[in-house]
DNA sequence: CGCCTGTGCTAACTTTTCGTAAGTACGTAC
DNA sequence: GTACGTACTTACGAAAAGTTAGCACAGGCG
């Protein structure tokens, strides 16, 4: 453990951790984070955004996702309570995955951003190409 | 290489890829999306929002950051253009890290997500609460 | 004059995570 | 009965993240 974080002494470390401070490494509020904004949990939570799907369904549909870490991430979002997972017992398996109202949220959060990239991705690789040049 | 990508056959797939697809594995969004969503670019991000600051001082605003992953995430973001980096030749070495015009708008919408986590951790907290007693 | 400190990195090494491939259980189709 | 599909899990190698050490150079200290 690194306890190497002054944390601006002089102020109670409880005060600015309460519940959720970023700036603070030892908060919950960066597992989330993590989550929310990890290669696929991104993916995952704009997907669910059209609504229910199943395992492979989504899969499928979300470009180069391996099942591992498919299963992982889902598994990571439904313990954050951001994704629903309903599992019918049935042969063959069928589960269910949608958002709970908490996701729906989040999700609305991420696409917002993720949008603002697609949109402005020819800005942006103007920008690393004039990088990469003055560079 | 994984050739595993149907694509949802039937669409020419540079349509679909033209600038930014984050569902399509090869896009080159995917990988603006993981500097900007990464542990440390976030965060990165949210503190120069605050203004320019110098290296030492960043990593010292950020919890538990290394300096190697704090020079690579920053050298990240300069090269997608959203941080500009001003470096003086004088010793002791003297660097200043700023938001670009571009920088500054997706840092907006990164502080829109990640306040929005900040402020609803309790919700979040509670929901992971219930996640793990009904597992 | 050495010795130590501070700054912004980088190189070497370790640990964690990721990705790939292969199983698993069970039912249906052939 | 062999193959396939579903929703996973497990095992192992590769890639990434994280930790530690060092560098170059100025200035303060004795």
């Amino acid at each position: 453990m690194n306890a190497s974080e002054p944390a601006e002494e002089g102020s109670p470390l409880s005060t600015r951790l309460k519940v959720g401070n970023l700036f603070a490494a030892p908060c919950p509020s960066r597992d989330v984070l993590k989550h929310v904004c990890s290669r696929w949990g991104v993916l995952i939570l704009i997907a669910l955004r059209g609504g229910t799907h199943r395992f492979s369904e989504l899969r499928r549909k979300m470009g180069g996702v391996s099942e591992k870490m498919l299963a992982q991430s889902l598994r990571d979002l439904v313990e954050d309570g951001f994704v629903e997972r309903v599992a019918y017992p049935v042969v063959p398996p069928y589960v269910e995955y949608s958002l709970t109202p908490l996701g729906t949220e989040v999700a609305g959060h991420v696409a917002v951003l993720a949008d603002w990239i697609e949109v402005n991705m020819p800005r942006i690789q103007d920008a690393q190409a004039e990088q990469a040049s003055a560079a």
